[in-house]
DNA sequence: CATCATGATGTTGTTTTGTTACAAAAATCG
DNA sequence: CGATTTTTGTAACAAAACAACATCATGATG
């Protein structure tokens, strides 16, 4: 799904090259585009001073299929104007502000990395992940907490899976690295420089070293494949939040693209994993 | 400018108090929404398989004057053409195919969350948070990682913050606990045993219990204060894969209400925070 | 400077689309 | 089981959008 340019911003480039009635229509839009969404045909003419068909003439020069259309596109270049535009919190929001702002950042974020996803890299990474007789999950930071995610989903398919936050234990554990054995770093920045040392370590072995990070950054640089994203952490913030978020999410796309490697078979046993907690719970209703 | 939130959603809330013709229409227009906003009235009830009198009565019953502003509202609540209905992965997916359904289906969650955020209980926990003396993160399995998250989180506000994922402590530390302790719950069933007997026993002392957890489950009624989540997860799949997000996302959102409670003076510390890291990493070119 | 060609604009009438009023059917309740 | 309310559909009606055609402006050419 291709990002549609913004109808609004169309508008205002092709405004010199329009002829008269065409520049009318487009001043009449422009003056107030939100209203011009709710106006019928007759309404927006009339307030553009030109008839109807010459409204209706102008939609189809943007491509719309008529004035309905148009309508309909312009109402949604309205919206993504507002929305692709990270707002970061400011102190005197209230209750009713912050959290919707922080949800719509974390969405946006994750509709940009679906957007640019290297699918390449992930399909090459499930491959290496579907090989793995090892799986090393290392992070620090924020990303430990990922990594820890990770080990959660990824014990589930029979492969030993280690994680561990100690630089120590990383260092080590690299130089122990053999056939079989993949390292997956996860990092925002890409640039700490103990765990691209780690990395390095690593390489220096038959291991296969895979890292989750900031594209085109060291850590990215010194792995045999690098799953690149591109999360702009909103710099005035002083909390990381939506970069991990999006980790998560690329986490959850490589465990899928190995349940889906595995095949039908891999099912029951998941299944099991499920359920072997049920016993741990509060019985529920339904 | 009203905040309104998002049609989708509303569908989706409303959707059980709907009654026969209207469920049929909502489910049509959540099936494709991008069509629905394209689509005719004619067309629409043929889908649906209703007569066209009653999807204009649907789309008034929300608040719209009719079907076509109804599909304004549709189109503007479009958020980049993000599939609503949450379309489980299949094991015939391809690479083009899977990872964009699991991101869908995290953010689609993440907009329900957001339209559905129990403000109320938000504030109440940020103010528990903020006047905290030690607080104590608490959760099992996948919610062991989220409770992971939340320390690297609040420890930054000059609070002590304990995260423990052994059950034995945990009773231990609910036992012990006083004045001025905040025993945070993390938890997507909400029914777990353990914690639901930890929260019990913290209950017992002096310490606050609040819990991110179901609505309604037995932890969120043994807590005193419940941040009450719906989140859906998709019960065919093996994986836990949104509810955690959506966890990860309010735990944002607290830790933000901390800060702005706290005002402009945390600013300086959190930077400092920040600025700590800055020695381990390479310098980065900008 | 008249005339024609070209493109822009408006008028009219048809078609499509949406809406209202009302009747039939179904559900609810005493 | 019948009365009442709610839900749903039918059909007539109103509004909107559109296409075909007519008119007007512009400007190029003899």
């Amino acid at each position: 799904m291709s990002q549609e340019p913004n109808l609004l911003s169309e508008l205002n480039v092709a405004l010199p090259d329009l002829n008269k009635s065409e520049t009318k229509v487009a001043n009449a839009i422009l003056e107030d585009p939100e209203a011009a969404t709710r106006s019928s045909i007759a309404v927006l003419a009339a307030a553009a001073n030109v008839s109807e068909p010459s409204v209706n003439r102008f939609c189809k020069r943007f491509g719309a299929t008529g004035f309905p259309d148009f309508k309909l596109r312009l109402a949604r270049s309205l919206v993504s104007g507002v929305r692709y535009i990270s707002r970061a919190v400011e102190m005197g929001d209230d209750i009713e502000t912050y959290p919707r702002k922080l949800f719509d950042n974390t969405i946006t974020a994750l509709i940009l990395a679906r957007d640019q996803l290297p699918l390449g890299a992930i399909e090459r990474a499930v491959d290496y992940l579907a090989q793995a007789r090892h799986i090393y999950f290392l992070g620090l930071g924020t990303s430990a907490a990922v990594a820890m995610d990770a080990e959660h989903k990824f014990f589930r398919f029979k492969v030993p899976v280690t994680t561990c936050t100690d630089p120590l234990m990383h260092r080590m554990l690299a130089a122990g690295g053999g056939v079989g054995d993949v390292f997956f770093f996860i990092s925002h920045t890409g640039r700490t420089e103990s765990l691209v040392e780690t990395a390095e370590l690593a390489r220096t072995t038959e291991a296969i070293v895979v890292s989750l990070t900031a594209e085109g950054s060291p850590l990215a640089e010194s792995s045999h494949l690098s799953i690149g994203l591109s999360v702009a952490e909103n710099t005035e913030e002083y909390l990381p939040m939506t970069s991990r978020i999006v980790q998560l999410a690329v986490l959850d796309v490589l465990a899928t693209g190995m349940t889906l490697r595995r095949g039908e078979g891999i099912l029951p046993h998941l299944a099991r994993i499920k359920d072997s907690l049920k016993s741990t719970r509060f019985p529920s209703r339904d």
